[in-house]
DNA sequence: TTGAAAGCGCTACCAA
DNA sequence: TTGGTAGCGCTTTCAA
């Protein structure tokens, strides 16, 4: 191993206090002689010192280091949000320490170890959280965000697409363009995101009296998604306007329609949710509800900051709409007529 | 803010010495008596402590942190590697911090700032490295392994797919089916990916007797590798067959052949590179030249802890060979014909 | 403007 | 098997 250079041999060689040379390197700039200044930052240079985060980090008992709790990265949605978070964090000087949870473990059972780690904060991303823990994080006094989830009435803020309302708009855009045979394909359930869009759909639908919609599971991917529109589309009386509840499940929905000699959106028409970039693909041409993930984003780490900065302040729930993105996929929509939801 | 329990908290209400809640929590279980243990665990429990990794890695000045340090997370290929390191590295006991650096910002400067935090280890994928910081690394003693990237005569490991092996196959399989009008759509220039696919497939054609390919030039996008093969086929005598240097471009260079008019593969094949899960979707059925992920991801690994067990070891490089999955893009090629690279 | 010294919470060594 | 104690490298009073 090397010889680890610190803030003592710098001072050593600069001729000053070890104190000194901290206030040097301090973020704020004390109370340091410009000339001393400039010693010590030539010793320091000469010798290659750079100051040992983890020693500042167990002095100040404060971490610049945000967690990210994460499942589920390769769902194409999520790489895109975790490279933002990165780099606006990194923009902010704080460092990301990223967790993965496996579908299947418990993300509660990774908290103790990210806690340990004494993180500033923690953002957790598409994997929920029981309520219990985010309480225990609310009392060890870790701000807790919630991207994509929420937890009811539970302690953590969280930021969330308005999936009700976009839910709804697919539900308005499909009849208002002459769909009479409905069909919702599920992502995976008890999650947020699936039961909200749901929800918003058949409402919506209720209300404007269309009761005969049916409905296949999937999970979120794209073989789970072409085997549910095979599935429903197999029957006598098919759909003719499948609603997916993300894009992914869409894509593969879109595929098995026409390996079954369908046409998209002539015989059958797709709609999906969040949009991916394959969903403007020449393949493709998905038409879609979007998920403004830059916003989303950006509200995520004001929560963040507005909570490091008053630890006190009550949880937010904050919802972003999206909006209707219209290419090829829905039979009778013309291009101009995109709209908020 | 909490009042933060420690580990004398813990001691006192156990009645033990800090000494010993120290040992109860240390990874090693060096003689304690069960019921000594018992009491702290007890104690620890109702106070709701958790040890400080912080004031551990100062204390012990070793991390169970590893670097990441990636560009591109957004390429479909690297979420997927992402999210298996920091499985890995979880089941591992090990943290990761992960840096992106944005394609402008050079990541040489990024570096200062992962040293700084004690990492462990770094791993640095998409994203090339100046020899010098390699060196530097070396000199702190930080194990650096390269992922799919290599720079010469450095100081660091690396672990690679063969991509001139890969290149090499794409050129005899082209070739082979009697293709005569060969194209390559290169990704990103001055990376060595790109550089080594396409000398793998210059140096096989030059090898038969091909000197006639053409080459567009593209940046591993889909929108470049579309524009790229638009350019290519909108000529006259276009070619017959595209190589492309990763799936991204080749499917969108077979957006293009098909807007165009033209049939996969009838009119024109095309072979990618990576083998992304999209390659295999029903939209496209890409032919392509797959990168065995797993055993780059594990290799990766084992040469970290090589490293890490034994610093002195010489920097290695590992090429992982590919293998050849047949759909449906490339026009004669009967899906029994697989083989390696 | 600078230096001395007291921690931060833990590990690890030495004695008991 | 346990306790005492000396650091780890820094920040941060408090004095000079």
């Amino acid at each position: 191993m090397t010889k680890h250079i610190t803030s003592i041999d710098v001072a050593r060689r600069a001729g000053v206090s070890q104190s000194t040379v901290s206030r040097v390197f301090s973020d704020k700039h004390p109370a340091v002689s410009a000339e001393t200044r400039q010693r010590v930052l030539t010793a320091a240079a000469d010798l290659g010192y750079r100051p040992n985060a983890i020693a500042r980090m167990m002095s100040t008992r404060r971490t610049h280091i945000v967690g990210i709790l994460m499942a589920n990265i390769t769902s194409p949605f999520y790489p895109y949000v975790l490279e933002k978070f990165l780099q606006r964090l990194q923009a902010l000087d704080r460092q990301a320490l990223v967790f993965t949870a496996s579908a299947h473990q418990d993300v509660d059972a990774l908290l103790p170890l990210v806690l340990q780690h004494q993180v500033a904060a923690l953002i957790v991303t598409s994997a929920t959280l029981s309520s219990e823990t985010a309480d225990e994080c609310a009392r060890s006094g870790v701000p807790v965000i919630l991207f994509n989830r929420y937890v009811r009435g539970g302690a953590a803020s969280a930021v969330c697409a308005d999936n009700v309302a976009g839910g709804r708009l697919a539900a308005d855009v499909l009849l208002d363009t002459g769909h009479r045979r409905l069909a919702y394909i599920a992502g995976t359930p008890d999650t947020s995101t699936n039961t909200d869009r749901e929800r918003g759909f058949a409402d919506r639908l209720a209300e404007r009296g269309d009761t005969s919609w049916r409905r296949a599971q999937a999970d979120y991917t794209y073989e789970t998604g072409f085997a549910a529109a095979h599935d429903l589309l197999a029957g006598s009386d098919p759909p003719d306007a499948l609603f997916c509840a993300n894009d992914i499940m869409a894509l593969g929905a879109l595929d098995a329609v026409r390996q079954i000699g369908a046409r998209v959106p002539e015989d059958v028409s797709i709609i999906g949710f969040d949009d991916i970039p394959m969903a403007g693909w020449g393949a493709y041409h998905l038409t879609t509800i979007r998920q403004e993930v830059d916003a989303m984003i950006a509200a995520t780490l004001d929560l963040l900051h507005a909570k490091l900065d008053q630890p006190d302040s009550p949880p937010v729930l904050r919802l972003i709409p999206g909006s209707l993105i219209v290419r090829g996929s829905v039979r009778g929509l013309d291009r101009t007529q995109e709209s908020g939801a």
